[in-house]
DNA sequence: ACGCCTCTTGACGCGTTCTTGACGACCCCC
DNA sequence: GGGGGTCGTCAAGAACGCGTCAAGAGGCGT
């Protein structure tokens, strides 16, 4: 199914997530420290990486940089509690996920799937978005309204960028949660609330009967040209 | 496809970067001091460099030193792990990347492929651009703006040659920052703030609603002619 | 050695954007 | 007809990014 690379010093740690990822029907590649994983990661061109902070030769961050220059493969950062500011930089520099220690298989595994998931989807670069009102170009930025040029936020970019990814499809309150504001995000339904509206206001004809942005009850929401 | 100058002075490491390079499909020219690698870089008009920082003759910040002031080509730097400060007295002469030893192939033959495409799409060379009030000759390194003639700094001319390449197109921060004041910036987003502001006052007619100089929040900034 | 130009860096105010809570309208199910 | 849940809407405080200024460091030519 997928190719996972495991990162880790800890010998019983590897084995472990080894067994339970292969049961899942996953190819597993290992390395227990740094430079191993910046070669494996370039070499066995895994779908996800699950990246220990903790490393004897390298610091985690640098890991993650060097990665980051021959890939754009999704890694998830394994942290111990306490160096939330590891966790933190990590993001920064591109990590898609994060897991404190100790967690739970069952955990790890929903996240590693929910990873490859993503970076299928993600990877499509949307260029231009057009309906019989406005166009938005996702790329330079640009949304124009009845040939009007208007100004949008970056947090309603990121937004539209979800849902314009598949047109016409229904897009689930928790993925857009996440993709907008993070994977720590998925139950906060209010903000989608308050930035589809701004969203109707200033993109629909008749904001308060919109034929763009469609709620769906319950699930999400659905963008049609 | 490239020509690679590699410089070491260990011959296993040059021969072995050689083959790979080769079975790659690149051009490779070798130099094993500081001397004949300054001379190759110049009469051999390589694509790209890789330059061990640890050379019997010259110090390898003054062969970049020197390389630097023939030629513009990206220089791949190589470091023995604990010599930090060389790697980022490096990246301030003008080092492009660097790697730290030991490395795996595959991964610097990633880098040189990034480093060969980031100079084709930096190299373009921008002639003259105009707008209603004022114009700027890159190649004479002439700003005039109502006719008369004004100096620019060097940095200036960076900024603003980062930002003219593809007129009307966004540049992100990071974008910007990096083809001006080098690959190991990317977060001092008040440099931007700083020049942005200086030029404005330089070229706009009204710099506080500019209208050529135009600030994406949280992205970057994009010229308009 | 001196002065000038440029670059770097910190500080501050301001406007915009984001977050968050509250409230009423609506729908569905009981 | 009532109750629970979800949605749209509004508003206010907090947080953030940007423009702006100015002081200091460094380099260069005189």
């Amino acid at each position: 199914m997928s190719r996972v690379l495991v990162v880790d010093d800890d010998p019983r740690l590897l084995r472990t997530l080894s067994i339970a990822l292969r049961a899942h029907g996953n190819d597993v590649v290992t390395a227990s420290d740094g430079r191993t994983a910046v070669l494996s990661a370039a070499e066995d061109a895994p779908d996800v990486v699950i990246l220990d902070l903790g490393l004897p030769d390298l610091d985690g961050t640098e890991v993650l940089r060097r990665i980051r220059t021959t890939s754009s493969v999704p890694v998830i950062v394994l942290s111990a509690r306490h160096e939330s500011d590891d966790k933190i930089e990590a993001l920064d520099l591109g990590a898609d996920d994060y897991v404190t220690k100790p967690f739970g298989v069952e955990e790890l595994l929903a996240r590693v799937r929910a990873a490859v998931r993503r970076s299928g989807e993600v990877g499509r670069q949307i260029g231009t978005v057009r309906t019989d009102h406005f166009t938005l170009d996702f790329s330079e930025r640009r949304a124009t309204v009845e040939r009007a040029e208007i100004r949008l936020t970056p947090t309603e970019w990121r937004l539209l960028e979800a849902l314009c990814r598949e047109p016409g499809h229904l897009v689930l309150q928790q993925d857009l949660l996440r993709s907008v504001w993070g994977p720590a995000y998925g139950r906060e339904s209010n903000y989608l609330r308050v930035y589809a509206n701004q969203l109707r206001r200033k993109l629909e004809p008749d904001p308060s009967n919109p034929r763009h942005l469609i709620t769906e009850p319950g699930l999400g929401y659905r963008f049609t040209p």
